[in-house]
Formats: C-alpha cells, sequence, structure tokens
DNA sequence: AATCTATCCAACCGCTTTTAA
DNA sequence: GTTAAAAGCGGTTGGATAGAT
C-alpha cells in the first residue's frame, strides 16, 4: 500500500494556494524567516504541510523570482546546461538567476522537448532522431570509442577533475554584460565511470572540443587540464545572433550589435555588417531557424569530424572558420592550444 | 454556443540525502 | 554507529485555460 503523505496523515489542506495563504506564508518568512519549515504552518497559521509551505515558497512567493516566459539566452543555456547534466534540473536551475527548478523542468517538458523532436533531435541524448540518415551518422560513431556525444554549444569551459559530478557554480550571469552563454563558465568535476562499471562512454566537454571519459581519464589520470581561452565557437554564433536580434527587438538605442558580446565577431559581426549595421528584430524568426538548423547539423558532426580527425599538431581552434573541432583523446590533448 | 483536445504549470508524491539527537 | 526528522530533488498528476471542431 502506497505510503500517505505527511498532508493526508494529518488531513492538511491540498491544492492551490490561496492569496490569504501566501499572504501568512509571506508575512510570516519576512518577519521570522522559514527556519525550521515543519514548524512553519503552525506559527504562520496555515492548515498545511511544512513541505508545502517550503515548495511554496521556492517556487512562487520567493522575492528574487523572475517569472515570465525566458529568454533566447535562458533557453540556449537550458539546453547546453541539460546536454552536460542531464536531468539534474536543480543543477540547471542554479545556473539561471531567479528561475526554479520546477519552472526549468515545465518549461524543458512543455517547450524545448517539444521543439528538439520537431528538429530531430532526441531531447534525451542531444543526437538526432533514429532516421535512416541519422542512424548511418550514429553507425559511424559506434564504429569507435572516440565520440560519443556532441555539446551543442562550444563555449563553456568544463575542467574534468574528480570523481563527482558536482558544478562549480561560476558569479551568476550577467544578463546586461553579455550573453548567458559567455557568462557562465563551468567547472565541472566529472563522475568518472571506473573500468568494468558499464558506463562505456561519456562526453566530457571542454569548450567545444568533445572528449571521451574513458579516453580521457586513461590519458589524464589526475592531471589538470588549464583552461583553454575562450573562442567563440560557430555554433554560439547563431544562438547570440538570434539574441542580438532579441536585443535589438527590445532596445531602441541600437546598440552596437556586436557590443554586449565581445567575443561574438565572426558570424555576428558577418551578419550585421552585411546587414547593413545592426540586424534588425524582423530576422529574429530567420535567424531563429538559422540556430536551430545548426543546432541540427552540429549533432551530425560529431560522426563526420571524427572521420576527419585532428591531424598532429594541429590547434584545435586552428580551423580556418573557427569551427570547434571535435578530435580524439587517444591523441588529440597534445592539439590542445 | 457547446464540446473536445492540447497545453501549461502549480502542486503533489515518493525517494534520496543530509543533519541532528 | 544508529535512527529519525528535515530538506532536497526529480517525476508525475490534475486543474485551468486556450484553441479547434
Amino acid at each position: 500500500m502506497a505510503k500517505q503523505s505527511c498532508c493526508h496523515k494529518k488531513k492538511l489542506r491540498r491544492g492551490l494556494w490561496s492569496p490569504e495563504e501566501d499572504e501568512k506564508l509571506m508575512n510570516h518568512i519576512a518577519k521570522y524567516g522559514h527556519g525550521c519549515w515543519s514548524s512553519v504552518p503552525k506559527l504562520a497559521g496555515l492548515d498545511r504541510c511544512g513541505k508545502s509551505c517550503r515548495l511554496r515558497w521556492i517556487n512562487y512567493l520567493r522575492p528574487d523570482l523572475k517569472r515570465g516566459t525566458f529568454s533566447q539566452e535562458e533557453e540556449d543555456l537550458i539546453i547546453h546546461l541539460h546536454s552536460l547534466l542531464g536531468n539534474k534540473w536543480s543543477q540547471i536551475a542554479a545556473q539561471l538567476p531567479g528561475r526554479t527548478d520546477n519552472e526549468v523542468k515545465n518549461f524543458w517538458n512543455s517547450y524545448i522537448k517539444k521543439r528538439l523532436r520537431e528538429r530531430g533531435i532526441d531531447p534525451a541524448t542531444h543526437q538526432p532522431l533514429a532516421e535512416p540518415a541519422a542512424a548511418t551518422a550514429a553507425a559511424a560513431v559506434t564504429t569507435t570509442t572516440t565520440v560519443s556525444r556532441r555539446s551543442v554549444f562550444g563555449d563553456v569551459d568544463l575542467i574534468p577533475t574528480t570523481a563527482t559530478t558536482t558544478i562549480h557554480q561560476a558569479p551568476p550571469p550577467s544578463f546586461e554584460g553579455g550573453s548567458m552563454l559567455d557568462g557562465v563558465k563551468l567547472a565541472v568535476e566529472l563522475d568518472w565511470p571506473v573500468a568494468g562499471d558499464g558506463v562505456t562512454s561519456r562526453p566530457c566537454y571542454l569548450q567545444g572540443g568533445c572528449f571521451d571519459m574513458d579516453a580521457l581519464q586513461q590519458h589524464c589520470g589526475s592531471m589538470s587540464i588549464p583552461p583553454a581561452p575562450v573562442v567563440p565557437s560557430a555554433s554560439a554564433s547563431s544562438s547570440t545572433l538570434t539574441s542580438m536580434a532579441e536585443a535589438e527587438h527590445c532596445s531602441t538605442n541600437n546598440v552596437a550589435a556586436g557590443g554586449n558580446l565581445p567575443w561574438l565577431d565572426l558570424g555576428a559581426n558577418a551578419v550585421a555588417g552585411a546587414g547593413g549595421h545592426v540586424v534588425g528584430s524582423c530576422y529574429a524568426g530567420a535567424l531563429d531557424e538559422l540556430r536551430w538548423l545548426e543546432y541540427f547539423d552540429s549533432a551530425f558532426q560529431a560522426a563526420e569530424s571524427q572521420q576527419g580527425a585532428l591531424q598532429p599538431g594541429q590547434c584545435v581552434y586552428g580551423g580556418k572558420d573557427d569551427v570547434p573541432v571535435h578530435f580524439d583523446v587517444h591523441g588529440g590533448l597534445s592539439n590542445w592550444c
């Protein structure tokens, strides 16, 4: 028999919160803080369980909540972080100031998942959905152990060091001084698989590169990989173009298109320059399309790049188009520059 | 106008982890 | 070291609402 919740046991009120209940809870916390949540309902005069009060406060009443629709940058960041962390909603939400894990989770399930599927991307794996063409590409990937999954975006510092999955949160990303992806620099301690534990290949992301975890473990051991310089990736550029378009849409001051995105000279300037001076809001839709197409394409690059691996000595960022290079760690770490 | 269907999101459920006794 | 309570987390549910028929 299923265990009854605390609310059931005590026959407490459940369901939606009334404005009066919200007010009681807010007043109580404003005066005394929440302290021990189990004592909050009694002290606040609420017929709720402490757990329910806590959830209501965290997800709805907290004054620092942002609420409202998610921005393009937030969406980009969620997709990116999900590709790294999976359904670790609290960790993802921690990178999004003013957003709750519940909010992020709902947004993912109701919107992002659908959009990814529409574009032929499996939201669970961030790889192309199984289709004839995609299956071929996927088969190519499985022929080697060097590539398992590719980062959708390539501009986040991820530094594998030890054996946990702790995200060290950088200072909150700024919404004003740059794109969110630009603001978030993550150092991740990855959960290294132990040989024979059944985990055959997990991705390790380092600023546009994608590594086979086992391979990296073999090669790195306890070595520390120095953070590579922040280099714009082609995949980041299109999403940022969208952001730029939106920024332009929101601002009448015509802030220079790339002004708040210092590292985004690549695609940004190309478009802004070619189009005159700035990207008008009317291009936002097209840019969004571009972004998604690029995202889709990037999923195939895993298969493609492993066939055209870096030549010995070739710099990861030495490509003529600044396309993030995806290389084999077995012989590729020395190529990092 | 009435009904059906899809979508969104707040809240709940139950499990795991952390903390305190 | 053990146990119970509290807190945290991710998955799921159900009600409200919008849009389609």
